[in-house]
DNA sequence: TAGATTGTTAATCGATTAACAATC
DNA sequence: TAGATTGTTAATCGATTAACAATC
């Protein structure tokens, strides 16, 4: 069954989600003015998104902030808590693994793999590094739901490969490797290079 | 001066680029066909992006690839080096400094800023952490193109500000905040937890 | 020439937003 | 009631892509 919110739209849930956790607590309703204008975006698009999760608004009023923020929390499934698994513990993967955002979110790092026989047992961001190896053993064993690949461009493609074989069927990818995944597996991209060049792009044409 | 390539072309660039480095050294030319497959888009739209770069492609034959080559570089800017100051010297900032790709295309990061006393002085990633109040006079001398911003997201628009008002407009906010800057400057985000949650949106729906 | 592939047009598709009736 | 703001429509805008003439 395909999702009837569009893409765009998810994409800025996130961002509604966050909004609110900066309003000051004194305040209970707001409106789609408000919201818009801290998130950055047309207020009818504001008003348009939100109408995908059920019209909650009050005509009048705006609408009511815990109530929003609970209906945001359950549209993006923020209501159960996800194992996380990363692989590569050099910098990025100890950073990721450190990023506080995790927990607040519901986000549990499970474990941290890494295929250097050098790494394989110490303890980097407060985690034991596991081998590579033991990427299936650890996902099914764990109930792990996403999978981070954190690893230089060459390794991703094999990393994915033994996620997707493991069950995982949502990857955030931070290698600067376009990898090939099933249909059914999300997969997102983050890809510093890419930022630059499109700063780089700018600058220059500025 | 408005560029002619839209947004939305100009954020596929770098992967074309990218997808020119996978090649085989063996391939001379290749056709939007591989490109298109190789990079995950249409071949029509291949096509057309690179159209905005000037047709220079052969009817019959593909991309000329060292051509190509050149020519996104030119188009991304890539053909003069450009200064990074990272602002955050947590894992984050350290990872960012780390980051190998910098150099390969033509980024240095000259100068790593906090504003905790504490880690003023040490040596963190290879580079000496300055101070935060030093940032207008590092960004004048050493003539910084990008502002990086990874604190926390309560220091993000301070950062942006200072950034700013050093003469940087370029920025890229790995803090999970909207900041505001004014029209003329770009500014890039990536938002780790809004990534995650763009996946559970998909896993809880799934 | 025959086959291949570009460059570009025009059709399609989808996302944004102005506008306003509904209604608190 | 008067003012405010939602929910939704319809217009607009922009991006994608099928199709094909041009041409190597």
């Amino acid at each position: 069954m395909k999702s009837p919110i569009p893409a765009t739209t998810v994409s800025r849930l996130p961002v509604y989600l966050r909004t609110l956790g900066a309003l000051p607590s004194s305040q209970h309703t707001c409106s789609s003015d408000q919201l818009a204008a801290l998130a950055g975006v047309n207020s009818a698009q504001v008003r348009k998104d939100l109408s995908y999760l059920g019209s909650h608004g009050t005509r009048g009023v705006g609408y009511e902030i815990s109530e929003l923020r609970d209906q945001l929390r359950r549209a993006l499934g923020l209501v159960q808590s996800y194992g996380v698994v990363i692989v590569g513990a050099g910098n990025l993967g100890s950073a990721l693994t450190n990023y506080a955002g995790f927990s607040a979110w519901g986000f549990e790092v499970v474990a941290l793999v890494d295929a250097d026989s050098k790494k394989i047992g110490t303890v980097v961001a407060g985690h034991d590094v596991e081998g590579f190896d033991e990427l299936g053993r650890i996902v099914k064993e764990r109930n792990a739901a996403i999978g981070i690949i954190a690893t230089p461009a060459r390794a991703a493609q094999e990393v994915a490969d033994r996620f997707i074989d493991a069950g995982v069927r949502s990857i955030l990818n931070f290698a600067p490797a376009v990898i090939e995944v099933p249909a059914e597996v999300v997969l997102r991209r983050v890809d510093l290079s890419t930022e630059l060049q499109i700063l780089t792009f700018h600058l220059h044409q500025g």
